[in-house]
RNA sequence: UCCGCGGUAGCUCAAUCGGCAGAGCGGGUGGCUGUUAACCACUAGGUUGCAGGUUCGAGUCCUGCCCGCGGAGCCA
């Protein structure tokens, strides 16, 4: 007897197989039973058929419950009825455990129901879509970096200061003296890329901000490139280059999960290289003549990224922002100091900012001058100086969200839907 | 932190002007020879978030608190 998988079940017709599952769901009629059996590959339609009326196997089936844990064996049958195509034909059927009173029955629950039962909701198919292209998207991230001959290059995830100095930072205990949960692994990366050339960090990073939003984690994972002898332009492409691989992997591998989240593909199909360009003025001016609110100076909203997803069906890369309204590392403009080299990117249909990076500041002197005006403790910064101190070249890099372009891509109403056990303000339980 | 909305059976919800707390799903029992969130019949299931107040009478009105959801701000 060969144990398969549901996924595979479409190279053993006619065979006699095994399969190791949960009972999704079970329906009987008369003489008839039909277990649905999921085993985190796929689902398939378990078929018993018997004349008498007190057979073995219709005692066990009626025993069953949802989520009841079972082996299934039998010989796989094509049949148009069977969901699938494909169904077994029930020849033992061995319960493994009898799940008692499994919460998230099939019919409509509440958010704050399924976030409660978060560990039993990953077993639903839509949270197994999700979390499959998820898979996808961090192998593609993987690829693409590791294709391109960058070095993955991990970065701490406990910090001795407040980096960029603006979020607001979990404290911890760290024996005798205050460390941080890491806001971002770039400085590292900016260390990191002055040994190996170009580098990427992937990982987990946190913020204590009170953000409660469709937008926001307070754990949240990010992939961090940064490369030597790179310029805000050489960033602009690789962030293109990367998204567009996400796509077609995405597109390429993944249709079924799109369809089982009923995401109309077409959307992603459509993006092309280049992405649209706008510096932060002309974005400005291009929304306020579309009714909003801005003025000059200010951050964008969740009003201006919706605004401006509802006029471009294409990424949106904004670059020279004013230098006030971001980091102390961001390179000015030659032409306009007051302008900063850094891009963020929005993706298309409203989900807003996915990437924020570009080009770091080079010169020591510069950069104490900015530590300064930004009233940053000198002392935590001065391995980040010595950077500078020893063969500085310009250098370039960026963050982009993996949680946000889960949720991009799978079209999800809410980003906690784009990572197993989201933490969020008010929930950190399961 | 601010604004708005909500908390009634295991779940999703209903309950008219303040007047007997109800339905569907899920559970249980029985029926049905191909079901597709199957269907049909019967059945069990309640400290109406917590505390106080008004009233002959409160799920419903008032006050405070707790918890959550949507959004804003903050942020990425």
């Amino acid at each position: 007897m060969k144990r398969i998988y549901i996924e595979e079940i479409s190279q053993h017709k006619g065979e006699e197989v095994e399969i190791r599952g949960w009972v999704y769901n079970k329906r009987s009629s008369g003489k008839v039973r039909f277990l649905l059996v999921r085993d985190g590959t796929g689902l398939v339609q378990t078929t018993i058929f018997s004349q008498v009326k007190d057979h073995p196997l219709f005692q066990k089936f009626d025993e069953l419950t949802q989520e009841s844990s079972v082996i299934v064996q039998g010989q796989v049958i094509e049949d148009q009825r069977a969901p699938g195509g494909y169904e077994i034909m029930v020849r033992d059927l061995q319960i493994i455990h009898l799940a008692q009173n499994y919460p998230i029955t099939p019919k409509d629950h509440s958010i704050p129901f399924l976030m409660n039962h978060r560990h039993l909701w990953l077993r639903s198919r839509k949270q197994q879509a999700i979390l499959q292209v998820r898979w996808e998207i961090i192998r593609a991230i993987r690829d693409f970096f590791d294709g391109r001959n960058f070095r993955l290059i991990d970065a701490p995830i406990l910090t001795p200061s407040a980096c960029e100095g603006t979020t607001t930072l979990f404290e911890t205990q760290y024996f005798d003296q205050k460390a941080y949960l890491s806001q971002s692994g770039q400085l590292y990366m900016e260390a990191a890329a002055m040994a190996f050339g170009k580098v990427y960090c992937f990982g987990p990073t946190f913020r204590a901000e009170k953000s409660k939003t469709r937008r926001h984690l307070i754990e949240f994972w990010m992939v961090e490139p940064e490369v030597a002898f790179a310029t805000l332009e050489d960033i602009i492409l690789i962030a293109e280059d990367l998204i567009l691989f996400i796509l077609e992997r995405v597109l390429s591998r993944r249709r079924v999960e799109l369809e089982i989240l009923e995401r109309d593909p077409s959307p992603l199909e459509k993006i092309t290289r280049p992405f649209i360009r706008l510096t932060y003025e002309e974005t400005v001016r291009i929304l306020q003549s579309k009714g909003s609110k801005m003025a000059y100076g200010d951050d964008f909203g969740a009003p201006e990224e919706t605004l401006l997803s509802q006029i471009y069906d294409q990424p949106v890369c904004i670059t020279h922002f004013p230098a006030k309204i971001k980091a102390f590392y961001m390179q000015p403009d030659e032409k306009n100091p007051d302008l900063a080299l850094g891009v963020d990117v929005m993706a298309p249909e409203g989900y807003g900012e996915i990437i924020g990076g570009g080009q770091r500041i080079h010169d020591l002197n510069l950069l104490e001058k900015r530590l300064a005006e930004f009233n940053l403790p000198r002392e935590a910064y001065e391995w980040y100086l010595d950077l500078r101190r020893y063969g500085s070249v310009p250098h370039a890099g960026f963050g982009l969200g993996l949680e946000r372009t889960v949720a991009w891509i799978c079209k999800l109403k809410h980003i906690r839907e784009a990572i197993p056990f989201p933490r969020l303000l008010y929930r950190i339980y399961p």
